[in-house]
DNA sequence: GCCGTTTTCGGCCCGACTGTTTTCAGTCG
């Protein structure tokens, strides 16, 4: 059993109570252990084994043996109970903007809608309005909803919330009366998707940035403007919430709307305990409401008596503790990254020719690239020969020859893992390479124990560099392999292969927890693209973020050795 | 439901906006 499934009961679990209209405190329990423990960076197996479950704040006696039933049994029988007291269709309900549990409740207790299709209808005849706390508006906003979690399915990839995140953070920066700005929330964390994209604002007249705000191009429509919060969905359904602040408050409201939520929690109870309250206006003196930070967000995690605490790491997942004792990791940045060594040339199914990936290699300042085409049997992607192996190698060896300026084209793979485990070369093609990386591109169900095994033989064949794309999943489109990682880390030790973080938007595999997972195994990482056109190239980002987000330091990281020391270490 | 050198009972982060009210509840982040 798999932390996210343990935790999605919990949150079930909360949601039912929810709506049934348990006390506040007690869903909340629920909902905090559930982040917990899908956040951490332990099988929870593992944790119940050693029995340190009772260690993990925010879980005691009733919670403990809950948790302890579901990952034994698989289900929970207080779970099973409490569906039979409430329709799935009432909890999907939930979902929809707008709706909490109390209306939620209304509905099914009073009007005994049980499905979102048949709430459309109630709001559309005009049924709702006649309930204690309802209106027509609320009718109009209900219908909304349900039409916005139709069109979007909840969250965008991180690309499209940064590049629009960022083109609106260019446009607002021509209004005059915007003082600073920055990306706040879960984008500036850089979380793998985006609900909403935050944007925060520190200027002397709130109202003209607003009408500034509201009339962007892009504006589809304005959910909520007032003067210190205003939200608007853009037109590619994405929605944007704008906030302004005095330039006293910038640091504090930043500090505030990046959270994460249970970061804030953890910062707030901290200023308490000190004798501070901190909200979004700033740091306060508990007692007299005197001010005392508030502009710079440095200051408020100073006086805190914090070492600063990057977006990145704002997870509570050990960050303030580590911030404490001054012991947080000096984390890998975008400049650390010397070369990429997992792009696709035209020799298989990429795009553009070797020439014009070193080209665009040396325009973001790389001193190395490295070529990893498909192998022969992977024949859709034009998967090379054993032949043409030995061509593009003298081509690649060519290629080097004209470069004056010291830059270097490795010559690699992304070679096949078999089903069995075996690879798609055999060693004296192997050879051929400056370095070979793994991956699996067929059979993709299999269970734990196979996929775990597949993935380690690979790992053992010596002229393995790295294992491309782990765990295979594509975000919202294909779940995961369901791996013992423990098993994995402890091979890519023991034998000296790199795990590589990829790229791209929808795979960014492995994850921010797998890689703080790993780096605590002492295992070294590889941050690549796996870019089929060079224009993709700059997706690099999103992989030293998530690396960043995993406690990663320049240090774990193969391809941040200058060009001398990667040659090396691939012993050419 | 969790938690504790101010507490084993009584707290638990808190402010903005909306829509419904006529002083506030619900929702959100």
């Amino acid at each position: 059993m798999k932390n996210q499934q343990v935790a999605d009961i919990l949150f079930r679990i909360a949601d039912i109570l929810d709506i049934k209209g348990e006390i506040f405190f007690k869903v909340r329990s629920y909902r905090v252990a559930g982040r917990t423990i899908e956040s951490m960076g332990k099988d929870i197996e593992v944790v119940i084994k050693e029995g340190m479950l009772r260690d993990i704040p925010g879980i005691g006696e009733a919670l403990e043996k809950k948790i302890k039933e579901i990952v034994e049994t698989d289900q929970s029988e207080y779970l099973e109970k409490l569906k039979n007291e409430i329709p799935e269709g009432v909890l999907r309900m939930l979902g929809i903007p707008g709706l909490g549990p109390k209306k939620v409740s209304a509905i099914y207790k009073h009007l005994n809608i049980t499905t979102i299709e048949d709430l459309k209808q109630a709001c559309t005849d005009g049924k709702l309005r006649n309930l204690d706390g309802f209106g027509e508006i609320t009718e109009i906003n209900i219908l909304r909803g349900i039409q916005l979690i139709e069109k979007t399915s909840g969250r965008a990839l991180l690309n499209m919330a940064y590049a629009d995140g960022n083109i609106l953070v260019e446009y607002l920066k021509n209004c005059d009366r915007v003082k600073q700005i920055s990306i706040a929330g879960s984008l500036r964390r850089r979380k793998e998707t985006i609900g909403d994209i935050d944007i925060l604002v520190s200027s002397d007249s709130s109202e003209e940035v607003m009408d500034f705000f509201v009339k962007y191009n892009d504006v589809q429509q304005i959910i909520a403007k007032g003067s210190t919060k205003t939200s608007v969905l853009l037109i590619d359904n994405l929605q944007v919430d704008l906030r302004v602040v005095k330039p006293e408050s910038f640091g504090s409201a930043l500090q505030y709307f990046t959270g994460s939520k249970d970061h804030n929690i953890k910062m707030r109870n901290l200023a308490m305990k000190k004798g501070y309250k901190l909200n979004e206006y700033g740091l306060f003196d508990k007692k007299t409401d005197e001010y005392i930070v508030g502009r710079n967000e440095e200051d408020v995690y100073q006086k805190l008596g914090l070492a600063y605490i990057e977006p990145e790491l704002r997870e509570n997942r050990g960050e303030i503790q580590a911030a404490i004792k001054n012991q947080l990791p000096n984390l890998v940045k975008n400049g650390d990254i010397c070369g990429d060594i997992h792009i696709h040339s035209n020799w298989s199914d990429g795009f553009d020719t070797i020439e014009t990936i070193v080209s665009q290699s040396k325009k973001m300042g790389h001193e190395y690239v490295g070529i990893a085409d498909h192998s022969q049997s992977l024949k859709i992607a034009r998967g090379l020969s054993e032949d043409r192996v030995i061509k593009k190698r003298e081509e690649i060896d060519k290629i080097n020859r004209k470069q004056d300026d010291g830059f270097r084209v490795f010559c690699g793979t992304e070679c096949d893992i078999k089903s069995d485990g075996s690879l798609d070369y055999s060693d004296s093609i192997l050879e051929i390479f400056d370095y070979v990386g793994i991956g699996i591109h067929t059979k993709f169900k299999m269970t734990r124990e196979e996929a775990t095994s597949r993935i380690i033989r690979g790992m053992e064949n010596e002229y393995v560099t790295f294992v491309a794309h782990p765990t295979c999943r594509m975000i919202g489109r294909r779940e995961p392999f369901d791996l013992d990682m423990e098993e994995i880390f402890d091979t890519a030790k023991s034998t000296g292969t790199c795990l590589e973080i990829n790229s791209f938007p929808d795979r960014l595999d492995l994850n921010d927890i797998h890689c703080k997972q790993g780096k605590e195994k002492d295992v070294r990482f590889v941050i690549n693209t796996d870019c089929h056109r060079v224009e993709n190239m700059e997706f690099i980002r999103f992989g030293v973020a998530t690396a960043r987000r995993g406690w990663l330091e320049k240090s774990d990281i193969l391809n941040t050795y200058i060009l001398k020391e990667i040659e090396k270490s691939f012993g050419v």
